[in-house]
DNA sequence: CATCTCAACAAAATCGATTTTTTTACTCAA
DNA sequence: TTGAGTAAAAAAATCGATTTTGTTGAGATG
C-alpha cells in the first residue's frame, strides 16, 4: 500500500525513547536503579547524544528522576504512590468514559468493536503476552478515544503508563485474567447501549481489581534502595 | 541566609529549559513559529548538547512539538484547545480542592495565608509583572497543596503552564484583575471554614473568567500558520 | 580510633566537528 | 508556464573527544 512507503523511519533517539520506555514499564530495570550512560549506550548500540536526549525525554514523562550532576535513576516504588495513581486514573478514566459516551458516533462504535475483537483473537495465544499487552492498551485508548478532550487522553495515558510498571510486577493470574477479560465484553455492550452509570461502575471494578493485584506485589517492596 | 549557600547550580540543560519554558509561555514565540536550533544556540549562549537536552524535555512535556527529522515548533494555538485546556483544570482542580480542604492541616492554613499575603503585597508594585505572576502561581500551589496526590498536582501544574500560555496574550485588565483579586481573598476564608462547596463553585468561576478573558484574545487566532 | 584532606579515578555534562536529511534554487524539457 | 529532476545550501541529528563534577580511598592529623 502507498501508506506504508512513506515510512520515514524516525530518528535514533526516538527509537531509544521507546525500547527505554517499554524496559522501564516492563520492570526491565530494578526500582531506584541508576542508569549508567555508558552502559545503556554499550548495551543498546545507540550514540550518546540520542540516548541523553531519550533519557530528557522519559524524565519529563516522568518515567525516569534526573538528579542534577549524577544522571538518571529508576523512580523507587511506593505503596502509597500506586494508590495515587490508581485513584486518580479510576477518576479521570470514569470522566473520559462518560463524555465518550454521550460522544461517541458510529464510527467510535465500530473502533472499539474492532479493538475488543482483536482483544480477544490475542487471548488465544497465551504465550505472546506483549501483543496481548498492546492490545488491551487499545482497547481501552479506543474505549475512551471519542471523549473529545485531547489533554484528558494524554494524562490518561501517562498514568496508565505508571499503572502498568506495578500492574506487570505482579505474576500473571488466568483466573483474574479471564475476570477482567469478561469485563471487556460488557463494557462493549454498555458502550453500544450508552449506559453510563453501569460502565461507570464497571470500569471502576475493573481498574480496581488490576489495582488490587498490582497491589499485593507491591506490599514488600524492594523500593528504595540505592547504593 | 544557610540555606542559600547550597545553591549548587544546576546545568546549562536546565536553567536553558526553565528559560526557554517562560518564553515560551509568555508568547516570545509567534505560535506555529518553527525554533532555529543554531539561531537560539547564540541567542541564550549555550551549547548545543544542552539546548537540545532541553528542547526534548520541553517537547516531552507539551510546550513544543518535535517534528521527524525537521526539528522543533512552538504549538499552534486554537480556541477549541483552550476550551479543552480550561474546561479540565477546572474539573482537576476542583477535585484537587475538595481533597484539599479534607486533608489540609494547620500547617496548610498557615502557608495559604502566607502565599496570600505575598500576592497582595506583589499586588501594590503594578509594574512587575512577572512578581505578580509568580506570587499568583504559588498562591494557587498553596492552596492545592496539601490534596495528597502528587500526579493530581503534576497535572494541574502542566494545564495551568498551557493556560497560562492563552491568557498571557490577553491585554492587562485592571478591572478583571481587582475582581480575580476579591475572589483570591474570598477562597482563604473558605479555605479556613472549610466551605467545600462554595469553594469549589468560586474556583470554578474564577477559572471561568480568566478563560473568558483569554478567549476574546484567542478569537481571531494568528495561529497555525507555517509557511 | 575517628575524621579530614587531597589526589586519582569514574561518571556526567558539554563542546566542536561530522554525517545525514531536508529545503531551496536552478536547469531543462514538455 | 509548468513541472520534474538535480545540485547546492541549510538545518537537524549524531558522533567522538574534552571538560567538569562527583566519588573513593590512602595517608595525614587530631
Amino acid at each position: 500500500m502507498t501508506a506504508s512507503s512513506s515510512v520515514s523511519r524516525d530518528m535514533a533517539s526516538s527509537r531509544i525513547f521507546e525500547t527505554l520506555k517499554q524496559d522501564v514499564i516492563r520492570g526491565r530495570f530494578a526500582a531506584g536503579e541508576k542508569l549508567a550512560i555508558s552502559a545503556l549506550k554499550n548495551h543498546y548500540q545507540v550514540g550518546l547524544s540520542p540516548l541523553r536526549e531519550a533519557l530528557n525525554r522519559l524524565a519529563a514523562y516522568g518515567l525516569l528522576e534526573q538528579v542534577n550532576q549524577r544522571g538518571f535513576r529508576v523512580p523507587a516504588m511506593h505503596l502509597e504512590e500506586l494508590d495515587d495513581i490508581a485513584g486518580l486514573r479510576t477518576q479521570l478514566e470514569c470522566m473520559a468514559l462518560t463524555q465518550a459516551f454521550q460522544a461517541g458516533d458510529s464510527e467510535w462504535e465500530s473502533q472499539v468493536l474492532a479493538a475488543h475483537h482483536r482483544l480477544r483473537r490475542a487471548d488465544e495465544h497465551p504465550e505472546r503476552v506483549e501483543e496481548w499487552e498492546q492490545a488491551h492498551l487499545r482497547f481501552h485508548r479506543a474505549l475512551l478515544a471519542s471523549c473529545g478532550s485531547h489533554w484528558l487522553l494524554r494524562f490518561i495515558e501517562q498514568l496508565h503508563d505508571q499503572f502498568d510498571r506495578y500492574r506487570r510486577l505482579a505474576p500473571p493470574n488466568p483466573a483474574v485474567r479471564k475476570a477482567l477479560d469478561r469485563q471487556h465484553g460488557e463494557l462493549v455492550e454498555l458502550a453500544l447501549s450508552r449506559d453510563i452509570r453501569a460502565a461507570r461502575a464497571l470500569l471502576d471494578d475493573h481498574i480496581r481489581m488490576s489495582h488490587s493485584v498490582a497491589r499485593g506485589c507491591c506490599a514488600s517492596p524492594a523500593s528504595d534502595d540505592a547504593t
